[in-house]
DNA sequence: TTACCTGCAAAGAGTTTGCAGGTAG
DNA sequence: CTACCTGCAAACTCTTTGCAGGTAA
């Protein structure tokens, strides 16, 4: 499918300019069904072979930090010192596989009802996320 | 309270030699009720002020993660770039207080029971971690 | 005495920044 | 033309490592 023009006038009217660059990483990241796990480094990788040319770290950098900030990828937790990046913007919980070094979604239905019973004065609760670690069966 | 000769025994039976630098360490993290949070720049911090001599941030770092191997200390995973540990190992969940950047312990009873539905074929749930975070209501 | 530990400084990994040249509008 | 964007390299932050000297047993 060809998306190009949607992701042009995704990025225009979001303020940014739609370079080759922030083309070819939203192609990457946007244009497929299911949601997209990355890192810098894996999403680096990625373009390596989705694009003949090349585009450097720093403007991986800029683009996903800009699409963050517009709400088209948010970060996500891990004990790992890497950070991953999810194309499912929406609520959702992971598993994280550390057999794999993997993220997998977990849809709402997937939990039972979450409860937060404490609160704390004067503070209000921004988001609840649930990581669920996962390994091999055979793993120690 | 001086529980030093405490620390030094967990310290030997830990196959660690209770030097000064690591008993200064265990008397600032579990000389205390309360569990303790802490980056290993925080814990440099309060350690310049509890202890006169120094300690390299390097044995900061070793001593912090031989705590942790031995299961004293557990890493916990927050959407900053920073490690924070928590002496608290049993398995509990956290507030995120993004207004002042501090963790906050949630009790399980804090928490409604809470259920995995999901499974994957040939993987096992190793953990199960809960983040709720939270800023100050006049926060946007 | 010997194995282990500390402190320093250097090296690494991941991320950010400054700036000159390039590009969209 | 002008503001914005890219690529490079340098800088930065956090963490790890190598090694010489120090310390526990």
């Amino acid at each position: 499918m060809n998306n190009k023009p949607i992701f042009i006038e995704k990025l225009r009217s979001s303020g940014l300019r739609p370079t080759r660059q922030r083309i070819a990483i939203c192609e990457l990241l946007f244009d497929r069904r299911d949601t997209f796990h990355f890192t810098i480094n894996s999403l680096n990788n990625f373009l390596k072979k989705s694009t003949s040319e090349k585009i450097s770290l720093a403007t991986i950098y800029n683009t996903v930090h800009a699409f963050k900030k517009k709400g088209y990828l948010k970060k996500i937790s891990i004990n790992t010192d890497k950070c991953y990046f999810d194309t499912n913007v929406s609520n959702h919980h992971h598993f994280f596989d550390e057999s794999k070094n993997e993220l997998i979604d977990l849809k709402d239905k997937d939990i039972s009802n979450l409860k937060i019973k404490k609160t704390i004065p004067g503070k209000k609760i921004k988001s609840i996320e649930v990581l669920v670690k996962i390994a091999n069966n055979n793993h120690s």
